[in-house]
DNA sequence: ATGAAAGCGCTAACAT
DNA sequence: ATGTTAGCGCTTTCAT
């Protein structure tokens, strides 16, 4: 069997109380006791049980995390900053993939709050509102990572969509480019992406066609699809703005396809700034999010409302960065020439 | 205060112990009061507390897993499909990432298991075998995955590393490079790539040499490195097989900045066949690893010993397939013309 | 068919 | 300074 808070304080001659107070240092004994029992612990490799101590009414000091896919980078690379980081104020994180699913958003959830987890961190993208109005409701701690949704009145930690579109399409329409399409997610993240495109344009007077519009789910294949689509109408722009890295790469794809260079045909801008929009060639231009800094941001929010017993509902908004590399060029203007 | 069994039986008016029942489904009763109690769980919106019933002596149906990096696209493709066939079989899954790091190590295995997971899955390099040793004595079931260390006897699921090593340099050998580095981790699996290579260089009847055998951790920047210092040294091959996908981007990174065109002047051979070797360009040409076959097959395995509560030891190969893309080509071989 | 009660390993008053 | 004891929410004999 395993050896218990029972086996130490035999072994040791104390009482339970005694063993339980060295292990979490509180109360006060004499030193040589504390000693004795510290020794003991590490003679029968004495490990104290988490469950148990969970079960008293303590918090189990772990977070849930909720992502679309932790396969796609962006949740990987943000998932590890939000592990490191939970690790060093001492929680533990169990993350899940809803995979943007009504179902397994409901299971996951229940499964979760079952485990008795002390916060939930819950990133892009949750179909379910309901679901999540719940939480609130039965005050569990809930904090918002990359999706802003102001009707929910939870803190959230995201970057400023609206800021990232406006740039990401201004430096297009600065580079001469009139026919830029914007290929969003069906996220409210991606809906201030859009306002931010769309004042980019009213700001440089030129404007824009609804068609160039385009919504979906993030992912190459498709991205490449709506590219395809773009190309099938008879529709191809000179840029596109692409909601995330993962759809703009599907687009240099399904360009490349038919035949089109990047960036000399067409131009192209990403959103995250992951892994793969450096290894990609040419390498990605796109609108970098500060994953890092977001990741131990969200962390030390949910904590503090965690520990705190108490809703901060404030609204962090981190600053997008657009980073261009090689997938954009200037558009030649033949107006001009 | 959230809702318990108590709750529930006071008020379906009944004792907790038919709750309970209802709950697991074991025992037998009245339809009627199962119905009952259904009906008031459903009222109540009650969700049982697992750590509660973790306590029971019952397991907690969660499985550690542990890897050197989530945020490496290798790692979180397997953890995806390690996460689904878990869910599937009842577990939830908690990862941690050690960084190839003894005090990480050892912390996340202790954390682990004090939150009394049933079992630990362990991926790749995982340094420090005493640990994992004394895990199982302690009887608590392991299976390794994407790392077959004998001397352990425990169960394992991974590639054939050999047969991968063998193909690679074999294809380059047949393409007719004789001048062939490879780079690979320090790790279990890299030492059985390293003897492919070398075997299919006798095969072949080709000889090597040991200053084209390097070894690094994972990294871009390391196989960045590793192409520098073979560059510095006047030591460039005509071929050079990664021992992973990271480590081939890099190289490939390395030769550009050098002015080498890949695969005109450099061939480049991956291992893993990550998501990276598909939007790099020129597409990667790697050994792949089948990534989902094996996270199913490691849930299968450590479920079974976990249900089972026996070991199987059982060694489990997948075979690993070169999936030849673009940054391979034949030399030119001037002894011919 | 149903319920009473012991116990899982630990914490936190409250005693001594 | 230490120990006794009552829970925490649930499972599981063992009675009834």
């Amino acid at each position: 069997m395993k050896t218990t808070i029972y086996d130490v304080a035999k072994a040791a001659e104390v009482s339970i109380a005694t063993v339980s107070k060295v292990i979490n240092n509180t109360g006060k004994m004499r030193e040589s006791t504390r000693l004795k029992v510290l020794k003991t612990m590490k003679e029968l490799n004495y490990k104290p049980n988490v469950v148990a101590t969970a079960l008293t009414g303590k918090s189990t000091n772990t977070l849930g995390l909720l992502v679309p896919d932790i396969s796609n980078p962006f949740f990987s690379e943000m998932a590890r900053t939000i592990e490191d980081r939970a690790h060093e104020q001492g929680m533990s994180v169990i993350m899940c993939s809803t995979d943007e699913n009504l179902e397994k958003e409901k299971k996951y959830l229940e499964l979760l709050q079952r485990k008795q987890v002390d916060g939930f961190i819950v990133a892009s993208s949750f179909k379910d509102k309901e679901l999540l109005k719940e939480l609130i409701q039965n005050k569990i701690p809930l904090v918002m990572l990359t999706e802003d949704d102001p009707a929910l009145g939870v803190t959230t930690v995201s970057v400023d969509d609206y800021k990232g579109g406006f740039e990401a399409a201004s430096y297009l329409l600065s580079s001469g480019h009139k026919d830029i399409a914007i290929i969003a997610e069906k996220v409210q993240s991606s809906r201030m992406r859009i306002h931010g495109y769309r004042d980019a344009h009213d700001a440089a007077g030129v404007s824009y066609s609804e068609d160039l519009i385009l919504r979906t789910t993030a992912s190459i294949e498709n991205g490449k699809s709506c590219f395809e689509s773009l190309y099938d109408n008879g529709r191809v722009p000179t840029a596109i703005f692409a909601c995330n890295d993962l759809i703009a790469i599907g687009v240099i794809r399904g360009a490349k396809e038919k035949g089109l260079y990047v960036p000399e045909d067409l131009s192209v801008i990403g959103f995250d700034d992951t892994i793969l929009s450096t290894t990609t060639v040419p390498a990605l231009t796109t609108v970098a999010q500060p994953i890092a800094e977001m990741g131990k941001k969200v962390v030390d929010v949910i904590v503090e409302e965690v520990k705190g017993h108490k809703k901060l509902g404030e609204r962090v908004l981190f600053t997008p960065r657009l980073i261009v590399r090689e997938t954009t060029s200037l558009l030649e203007n033949k107006d001009l020439a």
